[in-house]
DNA sequence: CCGGATTTGCAACGAATGTTTCAATTATGC
DNA sequence: GCATAATTGAAACATTCGTTGCAAATCCGG
């Protein structure tokens, strides 16, 4: 349970105990959540018609140290995310240095991991997913792009998607035929673009390019305002903090494979049935190590 | 249509009428509303690394009286939005049942994956990164190979070790050369495989000629017993459950990010001047999008 | 009714807020 | 190439913030 929820469940039984203006104070407090989160606790006290004062004392009353503390509970409710992590990501936009011990560092990580993960996956965020994935599928060819650190979630996306559908490709500019892979490029198709701060040249262009041949293209990148991201039809953008020195790409891998899932789930039985062909060509080919099994999931 | 719509909308159209300053500013606003909502002016100047004036200024290029009417617009949207989803939800189960169960497929993904990354930073795992950071460290060289969708991991990690180390050899097999590219592996030597089951016959293939020339191996993968993994000096076992059809690789990339960061803390100064050489080697080469737009002229 | 303990509100504090002003710098047009 | 305009950051501004100290008010057991 989060802390906003053990706060107010002190609230709530402490209640009877407190003094008579503290229990307005507090009896605001349990009316007006949201006023806790968005206002000041001058502007709430006024709202309580208590004095400024009042409201410090309740805070000591109920065994917080500090309005500021109190205020964060119900933010991080406000927020929806869950507290703990939430507290913790904070942390680090304030502390930013003296992570030299490996221990810190590695929590820290895992915390900004989880926290972006979290808002990658937020309502407003799965609703961009789905728009993206009808474009996807109404697509005749699906391009998919990025370059430098952002290669690996490209590739991941192209990888899956190439196991149950055949008009994916991965301009990955090999033997520098960065063009030749988009040609043809049109209206009817869609191109997934991956890319985040600094921005590669190469990705940069294959966008314009495909916005000239008037190519629909998903942007998942680090900016609303990301020179890739411009003319969107589709914009994911993700969090890459990272208190190590390199941004963090786990977190559009992550929402790539969110897109193959959704796709997969949409496709239905028949998807299906295409990656099962595909895994028995690979096996074919002698691809897998002897004891193994599909690709998918379902463990044993 | 609500207010904080049309002040998102403009942000974006004026973004390029804007100055650079202001464009950072705008950048972070758009990046993280929420701070806007819940942070005050001079913080979120802080965050977004600009002066207070440039926050006000960029109020007056977007015909915004005062900060706190731009702020009580994104403190509406917060207490909107929970309404607007349940209204929404609601909508949905009457119709169509397809599109909730989407939503109900990417909460669970996302709960899989923070589930994943929170066991892979569990304080056994943290020391077994310490340990492969050890042996990575000593190595004379440092061979990664993963194939399949453990490639992105494996690149990922190649992709940035590889901007303050040049020691550092992806085994990617481009080519056919992936004997070529394991030439001389010896017992000075380090080799990072990452894989899961399915284990991929090349990945064993050269985990298991790694072996034979006594070279350590760290092994990233989804068991104790995965034939990778045997004999391996340091097992860094990820969970890899997924609740989509594939097998996920976050936690991979997430661990194998996570190696980075360890060895550029480890590094120090030195490896961030590296990095710092590395970056502007790129820049020279052309690879990186101009970023401080220069076509703000047209003022109207 | 009283005296000690608690509760309450006022005032004041330092810190932080949002805004404005003003030089210094940088870019731009002619 | 220079004059003009635009852009920028530091400093100063009046407010407002959360907190604390203290005296007045209130309560309550004797």
């Amino acid at each position: 349970m989060g802390v906003y929820t053990d706060l107010r469940e002190k609230l709530i039984s402490d209640y009877a105990t407190l003094s008579p203006q503290m229990q307005k104070a507090a009896r605001h407090i349990l009316d007006h959540p949201n006023d806790v989160a968005l206002r000041s606790m001058r502007a709430l006290a006024r709202a309580a018609n208590v004095p400024p004062s009042t409201v410090t004392r309740l805070m000591a009353a109920i065994g917080v140290d500090t309005w500021q503390q109190f205020r964060d509970s119900y933010q991080n409710r406000l927020l929806d995310l869950p507290a703990s992590y939430a507290h913790r990501a904070r942390e680090l936009q304030n502390s930013e240095a003296d992570i030299h011990r490996d221990a810190h560092l590695l929590q820290s990580i895992a915390a900004a991991e989880i926290a972006n993960i979290g808002h990658a996956f937020a309502p407003e965020m799965c609703e961009c997913m789905k728009d993206a994935c009808e474009h996807i599928a109404r697509a005749r060819q699906v391009f998919v792009v990025g370059r430098g650190a952002a290669y690996p979630a490209a590739y991941q996306f192209a990888y899956a998607y190439r196991l149950f559908n055949e008009n994916g490709v991965l301009v990955d500019g090999h033997a520098g035929a960065f063009g030749d892979q988009l040609r043809g490029i049109g209206p009817r198709d869609v191109l997934i673009a991956v890319g985040a701060r600094p921005y590669i040249r190469d990705t940069v262009r294959a966008v314009a390019f495909a916005r000239k041949q008037h190519c629909p293209v998903i942007a998942v990148c680090d900016s609303n305002v990301a020179p890739i991201a411009v003319d969107a039809v589709a914009k994911l953008v993700v969090s890459d903090r990272s208190p190590s020195f390199f941004q963090s790409f786990t977190t559009s891998v992550s929402v790539m494979q969110a897109l193959v899932a959704l796709l997969v789930a949409r496709g239905g039985q028949k998807v299906l049935q295409r990656i099962a062909v595909a895994e028995e060509q690979l096996a074919a080919f002698d691809a897998y190590h002897e004891e193994a099994a599909p690709t998918r999931n379902s463990r044993s």
